[in-house]
Formats: C-alpha cells, structure tokens, sequence
DNA sequence: GCGTGAATGAGAACAGTTCTCGGTTCAGCC
DNA sequence: GGCTGAACCGAGAACTGTTCTCATTCACGC
C-alpha cells in the first residue's frame, strides 16, 4: 500500500471515532509501516526519538481501537505493535524463543483457504464466533542459532 | 493419560533439573490436569484454596523449565499455564476477545500433517529452526454472544 | 488573534509478577 | 530414630511494563 494511501485510511478510521490524527499519531503509523515485523515500544521510540513513552502507549491504545494497529504479544517482556492487516497483508509471524525478536510470513492462499474452512467447522461446532485466526511459528531465529 | 502415570512424568523431570516434586507441585499439576483449557494463576489459586501466590508463581516457573508445565500468554492480564504438550496432545485454543476465557480445540491430524509440512517449507526459506506451531482462534465463544 | 477542547509529556500510580528472607520440610547419612 | 544441609514454603517487599493524572501546549472554528 502506497504511504499516502495508509494515512488516508488511518485519518478516516480515527475520524470515525471522534480522533485527530496527529502529528505523533501519524509518526507511530510510519515508523511500524517501515518495520518488517511487529515492534515493541523501546523499539518504536529508538526508532523516532521524538516520541514520549506515556504519549506512544496512549496513541497505540487510540489507534488499536480505531483498528488502525494490533497489539500483540508473546512470551517476550513487552507487547508488539504492528498494522492492522487490512492494511499491510494476511501474515503470519516467527517467534524466536531467544531474543524475542518476531519477523512475518506469509502462506499460500490455497492453504490459507484450506485452512480457514476447517477452523469455520470447529468454530460452528463448539458455537464459537470465529473473528480471526493466528498461526505462529516458534523456534529459534537465524541470528540466534 | 492416567493421573499416576503423568505424576510419574513429572516427578522424573523434575528430578533430571534437580528438584523435588513436592506436594505444592503436585496440587498445581493435579489442577491443571483438571481443566479443559490454560488457566490463570487466580483460577488456579481459586480451584486449591491451600496454594499460596507466590510459591504458585515460582512452582509454575520451575515447572515449566522441566518441561512439565508450558505458559501462555494473551492479550488478558494474566498469563496462563496449562500442561505440556506432550503430556495431553497436541492442540489449540479458542480465545474469547470478551470475557479472555481459553479452550482447548484440536484439527484432524492429517490437516496438521498438512499444516507442519507446509511450515517446515516456510522455516527452511527464513533459515529458521521451528520448534512448534501455535495456532489460535480469537473472537467470541458462546456465552458471550 | 481568541476561546475551547483535544493532545501532549513528565512523572505518579497501578498491577501482575518476581524476589527476599526467616522459618519449615525433606532426603540422605549415620 | 536423630542429624544435617539443601530445597522448599509463604508473606510481604520490590520490580517493571503499562496506565493514569494533570498542567501545559496545540489545532481548529470564530
């Protein structure tokens, strides 16, 4: 997706909620479209120093409910924050058990397909309202092996 | 599994680390053993009213680096410990976005045949060693609708 | 330019988890 | 059975990632 495109998106999706998108706002947006992979917050605010710690964690909190990021987190000390995927792609993630670091893959769509249609059989079997799946793959990265 | 043979499981790996199988562990594998899903630390306190917090919380640390117990985390507050793997089956959870409640749900083994092989190809191209999959499904479970 | 309400950032507060420490229990040895 | 030292226990303190508070600043409509 083109930047300018993303932030129109994002602007839309905060207006809907009675947000601004900010000057701060709009820098957490580019610094996680950049990263190749989901951030924690020391990462983002290495990452633009111009960022306060207390307004990054407020800000992320704002666009997570304007569907704008997803907050996720794993085994490591600090969540991750990465785009929504409607607006990056459908994409998995590998998790090292070392340095807690987390990259993304994707899947064939063919799997992917086949996938969600046996996950919607269990989901209508145990009356559970399937939003979302999340595949994972654990293990050690190539820097840590 | 049978409750005596997976009590024998445990005590054997603890005792490979150097430590005992107390009673205190004992009772948090029992609990556990007990339960449809990963339970928090407050249901587990909550299920064995003679289960201090902290020593919970350090057993649990102990278990799981024997191998005996594993952690999960979601996006709820507390983490959550459920037996390992290779003491139950193998598995995966329906997470409720509403009330944070975790079941269990298993996949027909050829479909995870299909799944490991397919992410054993994806590993291999990212000259990353896997270890195991996690796959979830997020959204809302029946008492909740 | 002015007023107003949202946004900001520094630091305090909060909460899940981990650590500390004095007391207890257990395994191994005699 | 009694001794001894190491492992274990529980209550509370400490720690730390995250959230909240509040005085200040900023952006937008007039």
């Amino acid at each position: 997706m083109v930047t300018a495109e993303l932030h129109d998106i994002a602007s839309a999706r905060l207006r809907t909620t009675g947000q601004r998108y900010t000057t701060r706002r709009r820098a957490l947006v580019e610094v996680l479209d950049q990263a190749d992979g989901p951030l924690t917050i020391p990462q983002i605010l290495e990452l633009d120093r111009s960022l306060a710690q207390s307004s990054a964690y407020r800000n992320l909190a704002v666009l997570e409910q304007a569907d704008v990021v997803h907050r996720i987190v794993t085994n490591d000390d600090f969540a991750r924050y990465e785009l929504a995927e409607d607006l990056t792609e459908h994409h998995h993630h590998l998790i090292c058990r070392t340095c807690g670091s987390v990259a993304d893959f994707t899947l064939d769509p063919s799997v992917e397909g086949d996938l969600d249609r046996v996950l919607a059989d269990v989901a209508d079997a145990q009356s559970f309202q399937a939003d979302h799946h999340r595949l994972d793959l654990v293990g050690t990265c190539a820097d840590c092996r």
